[in-house]
DNA sequence: ACGCTTCGTCGAAGCGCTTCGACAACCGCC
DNA sequence: GGCGGTTGTCGAAGCGCTTCGACGAAGCGT
């Protein structure tokens, strides 16, 4: 491990004009830089973090506090932390991912009073967050990953959930939609203020009444289980739904088999479009989901992007973005009334179904006129 | 920020001795340390971790180096992430996870000569994984979550596939199927070596040659339409199949998803085994999928303390360790020719599908005749 | 009572870097 | 041609901690 003093001497130039070298910090000539760099390379020299960190009072370091429950992380997440890598890096930053969540705020106080890190990122975002507090306090510079209810002083990014409802919708009204309804996370998950749960909420029903409709919601338990009694209670509200709107990642799985389960074809009966959904699981569906795509990568980097900007300038400008899902169209969504159209995609032999079809717009009609 | 030399002032000692009853390096009487805790509890004192870092040449801090492909991390993964930093946390040290694959080496280089790290956890491991020879080359102690094509001197933990291989083929065995397919990752990740397609195909083929047997191995893409394939082709070579035990956890939604677009019943007609697979992914599928689950959070705690030990006793004894998945039965699996089972779980009202079940059977035993 | 070890504590020397003040050397400028 | 103003470089003082050698005070056997 060569240190900073072999490089100087090697160079032939004083430790401190290595060190302006090597952080720009003052103006040093060409061709003593030409010698520092020789030096450096020759000596394969890689400055020691923890010193630098030491004499600097900047590790340097990123913490991105990302909880994990056991649901693992989606793709949404993964390219939201690859991106935010990628900025990082760089920057000459590291990331380090933790996964802290709002609960263990012992460990949260140990990463940041020990000044292990620069500035942290928060992701899963309460709407009112223990950590935010914490770090306020302790005056690590932070950037949200999501909302709290009150984001005065605050930067964050987000999914623009107005926009993404908003877009979802149209599509669906543009297909000749007129009845959808939109499955929601649970009454649980709502009632404690899950933000992205409140915000889709509102924006559907501005977007539905916008368009003179009805807007009907549903709340479904996070599971296969809880989409199937989401889609039953929707038949129930009303018989006539050709269309399903689902924030509930977990639920829209059962919604589809309780659709094949029923005999209803997907997009022929009813169209199901997924929010916030990776193109990744959306193709695990079948038929592959149409989906609102987040924005993950992106809002990644904008969010090291702000938080470096913190570090540099003293907490100055706050920054506040959102960021819509874009609309991907898959083999879930299409005109209503269209029995007979595909329900599946992609490779797969001659598939005998035709005969499960007509027999699901039987019932289908059956089902209305009982209504 | 209060510092070592605020405490030692407080308490009326040196530094030295502060730092003593802290790393206990050296013997300190009970009542110096007790006036030593007193005057940190009362400064609020935390130590720094650059200068402790520096001082020591140690970080304290453990890379774990996690690729994050654009797939996302399951539910397995997760758990190992978790339970490696659990561990870590519970030794004093903090984990960092990086997410960096086989591909980049300059950002593992970085992290490694900076000394930001003070040992790495490898996921993802290629039977030939250029991150494990940079590292020993940089002196940095590590294990293996999955192993090396030659592991000799190198400590990992990794799953018992054959193990797992066999109790999900005694279990199909057991329940009376004798016709089993074994769907592995696709041809390219078969011959580009990667070990855990290679191990449990040949742990299948020996569990399968066990029973006097004959043991089909199919490869499909990792997606659904490539299970979809997969599945055709399998019914092409086996069309007695009555049992499906699947590696891909993509490809096997395609498998559903084609067996159900078949007119076939899970379990009725066909059983379907997952490996490695998570609760909470197994809950995604209708029905439900039995499954044999990972013990990621033990393999995870396992690794951590492996590398501790390598940290403190100076990379003496290597440690390779593998643990099975177990077997968690749900819906998908019974004995096979049951049709009319329940081919759904959880809630959900009465769902009308005798009649397809019934030309099920009937195409069944014409495909079998055609072949 | 003697030298011996063992125990508990202290002072000081770094760990490898950043950063501040100082200072030559050089620039034109009145 | 002496002046203030750059520009490029150096030396040295830390950053907050660990760790080594030293040393007084007990505690032991003889």
């Amino acid at each position: 491990m060569a240190t900073m003093q072999d490089v100087a001497r090697r160079a032939g130039v004083s430790v401190s004009t290595v060190s302006y070298v090597l952080t720009g910090a003052r103006p040093i000539s060409q061709a003593t830089r030409d010698k520092v760099h020789a030096a450096m390379a020759d000596l394969d020299y890689q400055p020691n973090a923890m010193a630098r960190g030491l004499a600097s009072r900047r590790s340097r370091i990123l913490g991105l506090l990302m909880p994990m429950d056991e649901r693992g992380l989606g793709a949404t997440e993964t390219a939201f932390v690859t991106g935010a890598a990628a900025a990082a890096s760089a920057a000459g930053y590291h990331l380090v991912l933790s996964p802290i969540g709002a609960g263990d705020s012992d460990e949260l106080r140990r990463l940041a009073s020990q000044r292990m890190i620069d500035g942290a990122l928060l992701m899963e975002v309460q709407l009112d967050d223990p950590r935010v507090d914490l770090l306020r306090e302790l005056g690590v510079p932070l950037v949200l990953i999501g909302r709290t209810a009150d984001t005065t002083g605050l930067s964050y990014v987000d999914i623009d959930f107005d926009r993404t409802v908003r877009d979802a919708v149209d599509h669906l009204v543009g297909l000749g939609h007129r009845r959808i309804v939109y499955v929601n996370h649970s009454t649980a998950t709502i009632a404690q203020g899950y933000g992205p749960a409140l915000r889709t909420r509102d924006a559907f029903v501005a977007a539905m009444t916008g368009h003179g409709l009805d807007p009907l919601m549903i709340a479904a338990e996070d599971s296969a289980a809880g989409g199937r009694a989401a889609l039953s209670d929707a038949f129930g509200r009303a018989p006539d739904l050709t269309a399903v709107l689902a924030m509930n990642e977990n639920a829209v799985f059962g919604i589809l088999g309780e659709l094949v389960g029923r005999g209803l074809s997907v997009p022929g009966d009813v169209s199901v479009i997924s929010m916030v959904t990776s193109p990744q699981v959306a193709e695990l569906a079948t038929p592959a989901l149409t989906a609102m795509t987040s924005p993950g990568s992106a809002l990644g980097r904008i969010a090291v992007e702000t938080l470096l900007r913190h570090l540099d300038a003293g907490s100055g400008e706050i920054h506040q973005q959102l960021l819509p899902c874009v609309l991907e169209v898959r083999g879930s969504s299409g005109p209503p009334g269209a029995a007979g159209g595909d329900s599946t995609t992609g490779a797969g032999p001659a598939r005998p179904a035709p005969a499960r079809t007509e027999e699901a717009a039987r019932r289908r009609a059956a089902t209305r006129r009982r209504a």
